[in-house]
RNA sequence: CGGGGUGUAGCGCAGCCUGGUAGCGCGCAUCGUUCGGGACGAUGAGGUCCCGGGUUCAAAUCCCGGCACCCCGACCA
């Protein structure tokens, strides 16, 4: 295509509502433009981007059998009524009613439709395994929009749907999904990590989520290089460190009270009483179910919410300062487990690491090893044997010293803390990473969460009838997008991996009106083309740093140079990611271009 | 939802504190000189100063109310 046919609005500053890398670069480059908060406007770049990402993503799905639909976005609510989602969804969704009144909503994702429809036409096992697919819209009324196209509340989706008659079957399609999203990202040129995540606390199946890593990302990851573990932190178990320094054994029979004037954080007591933080328990007072629970980890942990909202199988929030005072009987900053007023009616629930006898991650869940003193250091097994922590009183300024989990208050045990970098790994015990990162896809075991709610049923080989055992998957491509411009730029612009650049070739004619160079440059711009490569022939009547800085900018794999040296025959072909110049003739240049092309990313 | 910030030409910003003819850079248009890394000169077009109300002889500027957008946190199938 020719520049000049082309709309191609770049800018030369950053626009000055933008943070992410991506979202700066994607603006300048001329690829989108903001509409509204969380809503975005794809130009001729940006669209041929995400198209080139969307068909490979096609082409993959289509390789593991998939069958693409289109859905409808906007549903009636009564589908959604049924699998009770229009309730349990708060003002995420778009909600509107159509001129006779009927309740209607946009829709933020595609399980219900694709089981409505399943339920109506898929009858006998027969009939399975099917896998549909689509790219469609999703529209999501997100409390804060950010990051250009990363968090938005309008946005195109890969999302398929399979359906099987049993486990065994979810799982190899399941497997098949993992296969198609690890080519996929392998094509489009991402570095991702596929990790175990939180699958939220109603449907309790298997999730994976494909995370790139990214400053501008929000997901937090837990890695292990030596032995692939990998989890998004929100479920991520780990093997505390022991604390830097052992806990003074007192020797005492009971705690006993120190008066600890306005030291209300972890900082200020431990900076008080001289102790690490790690000898101190942070107790948080939290509401589940309109009930106040409190939550213990070691005061250098922080808890993970969605951890203790799993183990409750409720919704938390912190509470609020009152009601800490109501459950407790003193403020924020003075509360622990021992002394609480009025018997034991509030529920503690504490870490493992606070588990009297071990300092470990989660024994007993799958797959977590005994972790054995020998593993972890000797620090880890003289910790194991103090047991001794200081902790709010329950009284205005004052703490406790010389508490004993297990002798002075009984808990809960799970795990609650976010893994944190050098943390053992559960698995293996070496130190784990923590990775920020872009959520591109995610896949989920549905089991039956939809299928029986919606009548999504079929008669087995025995005659009888069955909910349909579903998965669902999903893939955003212009996250993809935004994750490989942050992953692969530099100071002048763009690089795109070459899978899913704009153009294959961004070819530069230095002086627009000179014709043995308009001549040269439609040779090379002909024969090119002839051989299947997208080219953008930039025969702008621009200065010559004008076009340099664009064709920089916008991060085509390719550059083909045409310029002074046209009249002898000689052309330059450069990779956009950096290396050298080659000058060759003419007739030289496809077999040159291939050559940078192959090498690229 | 809590906290902070910003709305002035297409874009990036100054002006606001201390009220008095609305400015700068980039971009855009025309002409000329230029032409291998975002040129130079000349001329020019382009503004409901976010919206509404108030104070005042006079409001971009002060006061009240609203809206939009951004950032931090909370939230996030």
């Amino acid at each position: 295509m020719r520049a000049t046919a082309l709309f191609m609005p770049t800018v030369k500053e950053d626009p000055a509502d933008a943070e992410a890398v991506s979202h700066k670069l994607m603006v300048r480059g001329g690829f989108v433009r903001q509409f509204a908060s969380g809503i975005y406007i794809m130009l001729p770049l940006g669209w041929r981007v995400m198209q080139r990402v969307c068909r490979i993503i096609r082409e993959e799905m289509d390789g593991i059998g998939a069958l693409e639909v289109s859905m409808p976005t906007l549903h009636p609510a009564d589908v959604w009524q049924a699998s009770g989602r229009y309730d349990a969804i708060g003002q995420e969704m778009f909600r509107l009613q159509d001129r006779s009144g009927r309740d209607m909503v946009l829709a933020m994702t595609h399980e219900e439709v694709f089981t409505w429809l399943a339920s109506r036409e898929l009858r006998s096992y027969r009939d399975l395994p099917q896998i549909w697919y689509q790219l469609q819209l999703k529209f999501r009324d997100e409390p804060r929009p950010k990051g250009g196209v990363l968090r938005v509340r309008e946005f195109l989706m890969k999302d398929s749907y399979s359906f099987d008659l049993d486990e065994a079957g979810l799982d190899r399609s399941y497997e098949k999904h993992i296969g198609a999203y690890d080519r996929i990202f392998e094509r489009c040129g991402l570095d991702v990590y596929r990790v175990e995540s939180d699958s939220g606390f109603m449907g309790g199946a298997q999730a994976h989520e494909y995370i790139s890593p990214s400053p501008a990302g929000e997901d937090r990851i837990a890695l292990c290089e030596a032995c692939g573990y990998a989890a998004n932190v929100e479920l991520a178990r780990s093997v505390a460190r022991p604390p830097e320094e052992a806990v003074p054994v007192s020797g005492q029979a009971e705690p006993r009270e120190v008066a600890t004037p306005e030291r209300r954080t972890i900082e200020e007591v431990s900076a008080f009483l001289h102790i690490s933080p790690a000898s101190i328990m942070k107790a948080l007072v939290y509401v589940a179910g309109g009930r106040p629970v409190m939550a213990l980890v070691r005061g250098d942990h922080s808890l993970h919410e969605s951890k203790l909202a799993r183990y409750l199988k409720a919704e938390v929030r912190p509470a609020l300062p009152e009601e800490v005072v109501a459950a407790t009987g003193a403020e924020v900053g003075f509360v622990g487990p021992v002394g609480l007023p009025g018997g034991n009616s509030l529920r503690i629930i504490a870490d493992e690491s606070l588990r009297p006898g071990g300092s470990s991650g989660t024994p007993g869940a799958p797959g977590f090893p005994s972790v054995t003193p020998g593993t972890h250091g000797a620090a880890g097994a003289a910790f194991a044997g103090a047991h001794e922590y200081v902790a709010g009183a329950n009284k205005p300024h004052t703490h406790l010293v010389g508490v004993v989990v297990g002798r002075d208050f009984q808990a809960e045990f799970t795990d609650l803390r976010e893994a944190q970098q050098g943390d053992g790994c559960p698995e293996c015990g070496r130190p784990l990473t923590i990775k920020q990162g872009i959520e591109v896809a995610n896949i989920f075991k549905l089991g039956t969460k939809y299928s029986k709610p919606l009548g999504a049923t079929v008669l087995d080989e025995a005659g009888q009838e069955r909910p349909i055992v579903m998965g669902s998957y999903g893939i955003g491509p212009a996250r993809i997008a935004a994750a490989a411009v942050e992953q692969q730029h530099d100071e002048r612009g763009i690089i795109w991996p070459k899978a899913i650049a704009p153009f294959d070739v961004y070819l530069v004619q230095i002086q627009a009106k000179d014709p043995v160079q308009s001549a040269i440059a439609g040779t090379v711009y002909d024969a090119l083309s002839a051989q299947g490569w997208e080219v953008l022939w930039d025969e702008r009547d621009e200065r010559p740093g004008s076009k340099f800085a664009d064709a920089d900018l916008v991060g085509c794999p390719v550059r083909v140079t045409v310029g002074k040296k046209a009249a002898d025959g000689l052309v330059e072909v450069q990779s956009r990611r950096g290396g050298r110049r080659e000058e060759v003739a003419v007739d030289d240049c496809a077999p040159t271009v291939r050559g940078v092309w192959e090498a690229a990313r």
